[in-house]
DNA sequence: CCTTTTTGTTTGACATGTCAAACACCCGAC
DNA sequence: GTCGGGTGTTTGACATGTCAAACAAAAAGG
């Protein structure tokens, strides 16, 4: 009844998350140390964010700053940050390598859901996805007959796995 | 490099996209025409707050009202509504009926994403689920293997879709 | 050493979405 | 009629996240 409040209940946000991200990028090539100026290039936002977001984040004690006025994540951090990118990699995985969204498409896709899919549902996906492009016979066998029934789909009319008319265009808003 | 700020470039916002489905809902049964109690009571916010979102849903003529304060959904604003309740239902039945993650979960999760999730994907995945849950013999064939698969994974050692050390825990934050 | 640039913070503003509380209105009961 | 409850709006407050602009301090250049 109230399902759709939970899209605030997650251990962070989407913008928190990409802070963490950008933290754990640019702090690579330096220990683990970034700063706010490489954080907010990162991002493509103002350093002023930054520097705000990152009260919020210190707070929570996602990352800690070092006299030098670095930032480095915390254990917490990396640890969240590790589980978001799994994720991200087995949605990207499944809709570019299973069912064929075009790259950009994938990349962007993933990017939006990384943080909000459940464990349990990304480490099923990561289980299906790694079968699915495995070499196990019934899993090359059932791929390629996707693809060969999908090519087939003329839209509207006569779609073969939709069997009588094809409800597909319903999903998107092209009128 | 910007990718992450496309979370924010959809046609509605979550918020929007379930105010545009409260609407739906309680007009079904009076001819499409709903009172703000009664969105607020389906989205278990204040009438306040719907009042104050339906003063933007409206200027962007997604709804509109009649004379006697009540609220219709626009051919634009239902629209969107199938179009989301389409995504949603292809997500869903992905994970529960393909990947079998637990129903409530599957409920959340693709409540989250579906508003989210481009057509692209969408369609695909669309498209996929039809297939896999058909009574294709491949289809039937794979799934049957990936159940089998799946069940002998013992997590951190032997899984046999993993082959090595099982990295499904680390898309999780269980330490 | 002094100037200039880079860097980080703060401030005021805006946008979205939420709440409680006060108001105004309409409608039905009496 | 009038009174009370249900209904819709507005107001002030808060939370998050963004910006531009002003500012202070550190680093770099000379």
């Amino acid at each position: 009844m109230e399902t759709w409040k939970k899209f605030d209940a997650n251990e962070v946000s989407h913008s928190v998350a990409h802070h963490l991200m950008a933290i754990h990028e640019a702090g690579r090539e330096y220990g683990g140390w970034a700063r706010v100026t490489d954080i907010a290039r990162r991002l493509g936002i103002t350093r002023g964010s930054v520097s705000i977001n990152l009260r919020n984040i210190k707070a929570r004690g996602l990352a800690d700053v070092d006299g030098h006025r670095q930032v480095k994540l915390s254990a917490q951090g990396l640890k969240i940050v590790r589980a978001i990118l799994g994720r991200r990699a087995a949605v990207k995985a499944f809709l570019r390598d299973a069912i064929r969204v075009p790259e950009e498409q994938a990349e962007v896709d993933s990017c939006k859901v990384e943080h909000l899919i459940s464990p349990a549902s990304a480490g099923k996906l990561f289980h299906f996805v790694k079968f699915l492009t495995s070499d196990d016979p019934a899993a090359r066998q059932a791929l390629r007959r996707f693809r060969k029934l999908e090519d087939k789909c003329a839209g509207a009319k006569s779609c073969p796995i939709c069997k009588e008319r094809c409800l597909l265009q319903e999903l998107s808003l092209a009128k």
